[in-house]
DNA sequence: GTTTTATCGTTTCAAATGAAACGTTATAAT
DNA sequence: ATTATAACGTTTCATTTGAAACGATAAAAC
């Protein structure tokens, strides 16, 4: 009798399938209409939540490695779209934040990235979206207590 | 006025978080007790439903590229795990199923990746399991409205 | 029947990735 | 104070990646 695991009823592949489909879309609009790659939407989206931040807390904030944050960090500073200072009191931190050009972006981009996640949520009611949210936070937090504290959260795992 | 684009409410980025914690956990098993690479599993998963099948029928089922599902059959293959065959009636296709060895291994693994997911999904009531399953189908099909059909998911989106 | 055109799986090659090493700066230990 | 240890961000380098080119087979067009 063969084991019963079925792909499309088993949630590894599903989350993976969908999180795929939902960066692609995406994805394509960030670098069609706004020339960002996906590692530095990542980067300049967190900027948009808080700032300044080092890269540590990016890689924190993202689940990103710190090498990708690095070169992402670069290419939008190449850009024009983040200012890099120095920490005054640590010389080991860079303190990151939007230059004037990438406020403009950010104030660009973000309504439409709300715009199109609106969009796609909804097809929910507004008590689905509740579930949604609360269903994610449960199994994240569940997940998160096998996996060892603060392992980066690489690509080649899906 | 900062466009109020909160991270950790935008469903892309928990989704892809979600599903790296998910894989990274699952796949550090499946690496440390069965040798498999996330791709290997996939592949090796998708034969499980249903066999034989051909290389490009694994592409499908899994949305992986097709230069990746090859280096995964090849390795498999290499392993002992598949049989290859040529297509009797085409000889383009291949025909790749179980050696006795994979059955014998995928009779291993897939009532632990079961166990494992039942584990995870425990955090869960049967109502929000089944809440889960629906949510990710609208929303997996919603998505794929912005899709162009058959667009292959490369892991570089995430 | 011959010639396109399309499909399947592999291979090639340039780009992206991430583990580890590195230089630099800060903190802890002694 | 000195020394050892740790943290931050960059760079190096071997591996993985996927888009495109490819050879081989099949189907379609003519």
């Amino acid at each position: 009798m063969p084991p019963d695991l079925r792909l499309n009823r088993f949630l590894p592949y599903r989350l993976n399938i969908l999180s795929k489909k939902v960066s692609l879309a995406l994805a394509t609009r960030y670098q069609e209409r706004f020339g960002l790659s996906i590692p530095e939407w990542r980067v300049f989206a967190t900027l948009g939540q808080e700032q300044p931040l080092s890269s540590n807390d990016i890689v924190e904030r993202t689940a990103m490695d710190k090498a990708k944050v690095s070169r992402a960090v670069n290419r939008l500073v190449a850009a024009g779209l983040l200012d890099r200072q120095p920490h005054p009191h640590d010389q080991r931190l860079l303190r990151l934040s939007f230059s004037r050009k990438g406020r403009d972006l950010y104030a660009q981009v973000a309504p439409e990235a709300l715009a199109w996640e609106a969009q796609l949520l909804s097809v929910l009611t507004d008590a689905e979206r509740a579930q949604l949210w609360a269903l994610i936070e449960r199994l994240e937090q569940r997940v998160a207590e096998e996996i060892p504290a603060s392992t980066p959260l690489s690509d080649s795992l899906d």
